[in-house]
DNA sequence: AACTATTTATAAGA
DNA sequence: TTCTTATAAATAGTT
């Protein structure tokens, strides 16, 4: 794959060596990436170049990679027993571990609608069901807390109208106590003089209902398109 | 490079899965091969399938490659690490597979609609939108594996269709040649007896479509009965 | 580091 | 699994 064929024999010329073993190295570490991911296998890449340079990939680690490698070695060599100890315990424990991911990683996959390849129209209709509820209790949830947020907004939104009914009594009796005051400071002969202030002759009011128009429209009828179109009558003949 | 182009992405169809991996695997084994060779280099491949199955390659040793990583590693960082020993090294393992394990068991329980406490409107809309996909691909596949029965049946149908007409044509032709017969031995004086085989006088026929009124409803449209009559429009005055 | 003519790997199909 | 073959990808030699 190059502008010539090549034997395989160790390349003489040094540069040329250290060329081919930098293209090459990346090439071997790229396929083995795809072969991991492609296949979901656990690999292990490790390399010295001729100049004693480390290089290395694993998909998980080199370290799960060996310790792998050596567990599967020993079961090998030596089916026999050895004694329940705890490192055997804690082997077993995340070997049982595993096992559960991978269950609940298919099933999770299927749950996406991943993966579908090998399952029977009842089994997909189990998971359709099971999606249904799901989608109906997530539904029912979000409804719920938006009318929570929407409950609490209205207490805040009373207790702020509430205070406000409270200022606005009490600026009131500050005006009128003012007005009062005003009259035996100056009498009533000034009454008409443009210059007052208007905190003395405005009563301060507030909106009786401060959101009365506020509406709120949750949970839109959404159209769930699926695929009842296709293939809605078919006719053999 | 095969006859069309593919994402490096998890292989889903079990059996593609493994006849990929038996040629991929190959080819990186060869590829490491000739790395060696070429630059004079020492390579270890450790590859398990996702089966579990181990397959390996040096150009020394796997013992000797490890040996030699351990060491480099030595090097590159002097003993920083805790010394793992090898219960503690299970024992992280075991814990961060139990981590995974309730990360996606969470999830998945929120998938089934299950434990919704502690998640946002934002987060239910992600989880909706996420069932609502997988729903289209389950009812997608579903429809697509009923039509292929349908097309199955329709087929099989066809084939005894077109036995039945052969046979039809083969019983006229043997009833034909019963009535030369009794001609021959009767001559026609007896046409009109009541007592003639029915076999002689009743051509044989069949429907010319054996299933014309087979109509199939599939994907029936659901209701999607939801909350969503419920708080369809608050107001809160 | 690019380029590109070739070789090689491999995806899809039997 | 192994074979075939069209096509994608890797790379040897060159600039």
């Amino acid at each position: 794959m190059g502008r010539g064929k090549i034997v395989i024999r160790r390349i003489d010329n040094s540069t040329s060596r250290q060329v081919t073993f930098s293209k090459r190295r990346n090439g071997l570490l790229k396929k083995a990436k795809e072969l991991a991911i492609l296949c979901d296998a656990e690999v292990g890449v490790v390399i010295f170049s001729s100049t004693g340079k480390l290089h290395e990939y694993s998909n998980t680690s080199i370290k799960s990679v060996i310790d792998r490698y050596h567990k599967a070695k020993e079961e090998q060599q030596q089916l026999v027993t050895s004694p329940v100890s705890e490192v055997m315990f804690w082997q077993r424990e995340a070997a049982m571990l595993k096992q559960q991911l991978q269950i609940l990683q298919e099933n999770h996959r299927q749950m996406m609608g991943e993966d579908l390849s090998g399952l029977s129209v009842q089994d997909l209709q189990v998971t359709e069901n099971q999606l249904e509820m799901s989608l109906r209790n997530i539904r029912t949830k979000k409804d719920q807390l938006l009318f929570e947020e929407i409950e609490e907004l209205k207490r805040k939104g009373n207790i702020i109208h509430h205070e406000n009914v409270e200022l606005c009594k009490k600026a009131n009796q500050i005006r009128e106590h003012n007005t009062e005051l005003y009259k035996q400071v100056y009498g009533t002969r000034e009454a008409d003089s443009t210059n007052r202030n208007v905190f003395l002759t405005n009563a301060l009011s507030i909106r009786d209902d401060p959101h009365a128009t506020i509406h709120l429209q949750l949970s839109q009828p959404d159209q769930h398109e699926t695929t009842e179109a296709s293939l809605q009558s078919t006719n053999l003949g």
